[in-house]
DNA sequence: ACAGCTGATTTTTTT
DNA sequence: AATCAGCTGT
């Protein structure tokens, strides 16, 4: 049994205690040096595959093997998986000294945001009973307020809300004026600077009116808690040890929140690497890394430079595509496997070829014993992969899609959700307005009459029965009052069996309101499926909005042992992953690096540290392909086709270190290429086609 | 006055 | 696929 108990290390000589630690021979020179640092703040500058988890994970055991309590361990980490998985890496290390990890506080920023302020926020004057807005009631609530305030203007289009919620996080997030990010970020919103400035105010007013917290507000109010606050030193002196991974994407309030944590220990150890940020329009800032050392002194930077994943030619290729990066901290990688295959650059007669070639290549390495799932297509925006998806279920070849569109943000899930968000609190008028406007006869104004009703009936839910409506709107009202009595009278039932009471109700109305009722039927029971998992409503909810699940499909029910799938990602969905083999798609111009993204250098710049984070995911083959031809269908006229250019990161040196085949005999129009080469901007413009 | 429909429009990426 | 503006029916 323990070998150390609850020893600690401080009066155990550190040469005892490392040789106490078998484990630590796992680790190379660089990582045992940043694993076992002792002293100031860690800055681990970690390229890809260089064993980045790794390292935290065994961090993280190496600091409980040494007698830090666990519960005073904070690791924040991009997403709850990550955070997960490295815990769960060093439990199984610290098992082999005999020692448990015990509770380590985890998490993303976001969700540990949320539990220090529902232990603290009274104390600095939060309302103990807050309620946090996720991003789809942050958008309704903006649309709300613009019409609200009458905004909108006949002649001119106003910012969706989407956006609207879009420039105001910007501002908040990197502390910026509205006016520059307007200029820098959305200069085609410019022109409605007053409306957002006073929508804005309005948003904030009406927030804490509501004591609601939008996702911002988590991350803000935490960092005023602990800058500036009676409770700063006591929230700060909780932890005697943060590891934070993805250090090159936080942004600047994240920032803010750790030099907070830090004011009165120094145990700070953060990772990331510089060439791997792609998150500057949430925000992030590669500053902050390489502040790093300058905001806390004392700081030791460790690089991290051998490469376990990738084989030697895929890193050949990936190290020239990153030195055209103007800005960098790291230096090549150098790869730990040895030789292996070069590199492939496809070229596609069009789209339909490149996803013949995809699916041709991906069975040909399944063949040759490379599960699905050890594979995985990457591409810039989610809609890219579309027609692949087509055909890969024509083919009957199973599949899985992270990014795009999440599971909540479809339109029924979050109805059926924001019934017992009603049914959690009555006060919730984001979820009001979703309820009340799936009845038949009940639009904005009679909502709008209801939120008043209710609020003379003490928010009752049940009230809304005995609201004054137009007929249509009757029965609809009073069985609606009949559901929401019902789950507000048993808050303990089961989340699960709560919303088996909410299908009966709202299943049959999903005919009348969507397209594709039988789809969105399915997703209700996906839904009752994650439900089944908690105990308590409140729990689920909370959870469901702050550590989403990313794919559709990974909620899809109980998985059966032999599955296998593909995988398809954005390629920001596939950070800190990796492959066997893996496949770039549309690796043009316009596509990537996305138009949008081409306004400044600085924009182009990260598109380049996109490509390189899609390249560096694959561990024994690499394609990039690209399609020649794009079909462009225009309303009225038939069929026509333009050529594309190959994404512009893939210059000369680049292309040298890999193979470069084309599928295809190229057309002849090929020649005429410079000429018919239209606007790409129009040309991506008409995806929607 | 209001809800609901139709048709045009839509800058990627997401904790 | 979802949003938004404007029109139409009640």
């Amino acid at each position: 049994m323990p070998l150390y108990g609850a020893v600690g290390a401080m009066w155990m000589p550190m040469n005892t205690v490392e040789g106490r630690l078998p484990w630590l021979d796992d680790l190379n020179p660089e990582q045992r040096a940043a694993v076992t640092h002792e002293g100031g703040p860690l800055l681990v500058v970690a390229g890809a595959g260089t064993g980045k988890t790794r390292t935290l994970a065994y961090r993280v055991a190496y600091l409980v093997a040494t007698g830090v309590d666990p519960s005073r361990i904070l690791l924040l980490t991009f997403t709850r998986r990550a955070a997960q998985e490295m815990v769960a890496r060093a439990a199984a290390v610290l098992a082999r000294s005999g020692l448990s990890v015990g509770t380590v506080w985890g998490g993303t920023f976001h969700s540990v945001g949320h539990r220090i302020l529902r232990i603290y926020g009274a104390v600095a004057g939060l309302s103990e009973d807050f309620t946090v807005l996720d991003r789809g009631d942050a958008e309704d609530l903006m649309a709300l307020l613009v019409q609200e305030l009458e905004l909108r203007d006949a002649d001119r289009r106003f910012p969706r809300k989407s956006t609207c919620l879009d420039i105001y996080s910007r501002c908040v997030n990197a502390g910026d004026a509205l006016e520059d990010v307007l200029v820098r970020q959305f200069p085609w919103c410019a022109e409605w600077e007053g409306e957002l400035r006073s929508l804005f105010r309005h948003y904030e007013e009406r927030k804490q009116g509501r004591r609601v917290l939008d996702l911002d507000d988590l991350l803000l109010y935490w960092a005023e808690l602990v800058t500036d606050s009676a409770v700063a030193d006591k929230i700060a002196d909780r932890f005697e040890h943060i590891l934070v991974d993805e250090y090159q994407d936080t942004n600047r309030v994240q920032a803010r929140i750790l030099r907070g944590m830090r004011r009165t220990r120094p145990g700070l150890t953060v990772v990331g690497d510089d060439a791997q940020s792609i998150y500057s329009f949430r925000a992030a800032e590669v500053r902050n890394m390489l502040d790093f050392p300058g905001e806390f002194a004392g700081t030791t930077v460790l690089p991290l430079e051998r490469n376990y994943r990738s084989v030697q030619p895929i890193l050949a290729t990936t190290n020239l595509l990153i030195a055209q990066a103007t800005q960098r901290y790291t230096k090549d990688l150098w790869s730990a496997r040895g030789d292996g295959a070069r590199p492939v650059l496809l070229t596609c007669a069009d789209e339909a070829d490149q996803d013949r070639q995809v699916i041709e290549r991906v069975l040909q390495h399944h063949a040759r014993g490379v599960p699905l799932h050890a594979q995985a297509v990457l591409f810039r925006a989610a809609h890219l992969s579309a027609t692949l998806e087509l055909e890969l279920g024509r083919r009957g070849i199973p599949f899985r899609k992270y990014g795009g569109l999440r599971f909540l943000e479809v339109a029924h899930v979050k109805d059926a959700l924001a019934f017992l968000r009603v049914a959690e609190n009555p006060m919730d008028e984001m979820a009001w307005f979703r309820v009340l406007q799936l009845l038949e006869r009940v639009g904005p104004v009679t909502v709008r009459r209801a939120m008043g009703h209710l609020a003379e009936h003490g928010h009752d839910p049940s009230a809304i029965a005995s609201l004054k409506a137009p007929g249509g709107a009757r029965e609809g009202l009073e069985r609606l009052g009949a559901l929401l009595g019902e789950l507000r009278a048993v808050p303990e039932l089961a989340p699960a069996e709560q919303l088996e009471r909410v299908r009966a109700f709202y299943g049959p109305m999903l005919g009348r309101l969507y397209e594709n009722p039988e789809a969105r039927g399915r997703d209700l029971e996906s839904l009752i499926w994650i439900a089944s998992g908690y105990g308590r409503r409140r729990e689920f909810l909370v959870d469901l909005q702050l550590d989403p699940p990313n794919s559709t499909s990974d909620l899809a029910g109980p998985p059966h042992k032999d599955e296998d799938w593909l995988v398809l990602s954005t390629i920001h969905s596939a950070k800190g992953c990796e492959w066997d083999v893996v496949y770039v798609i549309h690796a043009a111009d316009g596509f990537l690096p996305s138009d949008m993204a081409c306004g400044t250098p600085e924009e182009i710049e990260e598109e380049l540290r996109l490509t390189y984070v899609a390249l560096t995911r694959a561990r024994d083959h690499l394609h990039v392909m690209w399609p020649l031809r794009y079909h462009t269908r225009r309303a009225g006229f038939r069929a026509q086709h333009s050529y594309a250019q190959l994404c512009r990161f893939f210059t000369p040196p680049v292309l040298a270190t890999m193979e470069c085949v084309a599928s295809a005999p190229p057309p002849e129009e090929r020649e005429h290429l410079i000429d018919i080469d239209e606007d790409i901007t129009a040309r991506a413009r008409r995806r929607w086609d």
